[in-house]
RNA sequence: GUGGAUGUAGCUCAGUGGUAGAGCCCCGGAUUGUGGCUCCGGUGGUCGUGGGUUCGAUCCCCAUCAUCCACCCCA
């Protein structure tokens, strides 16, 4: 019916009003989760060059060969609207000079885009929160972000729904001679490839250690292990950081296949994953990316992150039903005036009460109707309390307070005396 | 990019080769200045879009678009 009419973008989701208070019951903890870690947020903009996601996420993944919303500017640059946070945020902190033998927490909100086959927990504009760290080099600092989010998860209930996965994929010179050992094993196996996977042979073999296929599951576990061919520091790394997750009491499960999709990790690798949302089961990911700063031109900083998606993890509070029941406060006060010099009164009314009672949360009815009506809506808009304003009311100075939710006779009042009176209601509310 | 399912009222959905229905929502009335429950009445649809078959298509066929789920990939 809407076809030919304009309509949103495939994949592109209106936020409507009755959602928008679980949005911002998630990003209000975030938010307060954040300031209680000391981190700092830091907002950059969603168009880049190109050349910057190109650099950082990696030529031949598949964000940047194809999933990039790519245009070019009136000057001719190439940009791209940003399909992650990290890029941008590394380009932003060596472009201001805050990667100089500085220490950062970071963090950002916002949305990122790809464009994929939309589906359950995949859209083409979604949201992440990330956090970045740089100039921390040791295991330490892994485990903060790891207990960070293991915080969120138990303030927002879900900690018991999800698991934390882990795995290191080395310096880059030890993941370069794994690649290499890999290469030449799925070399030995190549009739047992699938076509997926032969292609991957020459992108990105780790991936195939990935695959879900089950014919091809017994070739995957003869494999040689990353956690095998680990460098020295990058294994008591690895250990250390164990270590302390152990202490504190985090479970974990170390997942030797946990590749990452994007080029530029190193060394801890991260997701936690939820059996709740069919195929698309990631609900936060992130690792070391001690190269990218290097690479993207900066002197070598040392850099850890991790992002969440906002989508999943509310349809995953949705889905086990963890949504709070007072995520949307309802009205305290619906004030209305029954012909229109009583809602000239109402209007002003409400404007002095708001004064009064900043804690209030106070509707003044528009739209006239009869008084009937108004009371419908009274009553619909979820108000405690109705505050009816007529003639009689006016020429004696006087309000009508209606009780909507309790057995209680309505009274009158002296207009005078509304605001000592309302307190006292609100407050035993 | 590939595969499958689904498109009928604002929402959830029935339905039939002969120009459409329910529930909810919304509006009005039963109540003169009083909501919820009940009853009565009402608004609202070129049946996703385009084409084909037919005397006639919302229904059958084709295409297309959109949504959902899965693959791929990823948060």
């Amino acid at each position: 019916m809407l076809s030919k009419k304009i309509q949103a973008i495939r994949g592109m989701n209106d936020l409507l009003p009755g959602q928008s208070a679980l949005w911002q019951y998630f990003e209000s903890h975030v938010r307060t989760l954040m300031q209680r870690y000391g981190y700092d947020e830091i907002r950059t903009p969603i168009v880049e060059q190109t050349a910057l996601f190109a650099r950082s996420i990696g030529e031949v993944t598949d964000i940047v060969e194809k999933e990039m919303y790519t245009f070019e500017d009136r000057n001719g640059d190439s940009l791209s609207l940003r399909p992650e946070g990290t890029a941008g945020c590394v380009r932003a902190t060596m472009e201001h000079g805050l990667l100089h033998n500085q220490i950062q927490r970071l963090w950002y909100q916002g949305p990122m885009f790809r464009h994929e086959r939309p589906q359950k927990g995949r859209y083409r504009q979604f949201h992440q929160v990330g956090v970045e760290t740089y100039g921390l080099e040791g295991p330490d600092i892994d485990a903060e972000l790891i207990l960070l989010t293991a915080r969120l998860w138990k303030q927002l209930g879900l900690f018991e729904h999800v698991t934390l996965e882990l795995n290191s994929l080395g310096s880059s010179e030890a993941r370069a001679a794994y690649r290499d050992i890999l290469v030449a094993y799925f070399e030995q196996h190549y009739e047992v490839l699938d076509e997926d996977s032969r292609r991957r042979f020459s992108t990105n073999p780790l991936r195939i250690l990935d695959s879900k296929n089950p014919d091809m599951a017994p070739m995957l576990a003869e494999a040689p292990q990353l956690l095998d061919h680990l460098d020295e520091a990058s294994r008591d790394h690895f250990e250390r950081l164990t270590a302390i997750l152990e202490m504190a009491g985090i479970e974990y499960r170390i997942n030797p296949r946990l590749v990452r999709g994007l080029d530029y990790y190193s060394r801890t690798v991260f997701e936690w994953t939820t059996t709740a949302l069919g195929s698309q089961g990631t609900v936060c990911a992130g690792g070391r990316y001690d190269a990218l700063v290097e690479q993207l031109g900066g002197k070598p900083t040392s850099a850890v992150g991790f992002a969440m998606g906002v989508e999943r993890l509310i349809l995953l509070l949705e889905t086990l039903e963890l949504v709070p029941q007072d995520a949307t406060p309802p009205l305290d006060v619906y004030l209305l005036g029954m012909d229109e010099t009583a809602t000239r009164a109402a209007l002003l009314l409400g404007e002095r009460l708001r004064d009064r009672l900043p804690a209030c949360r106070l509707q003044v009815h528009c739209g006239g109707g009869s008084f009937k009506s108004q009371i419908k809506k009274a009553d619909k808009s979820g108000a405690r309390l109705a505050l009816l304003l007529g003639e009689d009311e006016l020429t004696h100075d006087q309000i009508t307070l209606k009780f909507l939710r309790e057995e209680r006779e309505q009274q009158r009042v002296a207009q005078s005396e509304l605001v000592e009176t309302l307190e006292h209601l609100l407050a035993d509310a």
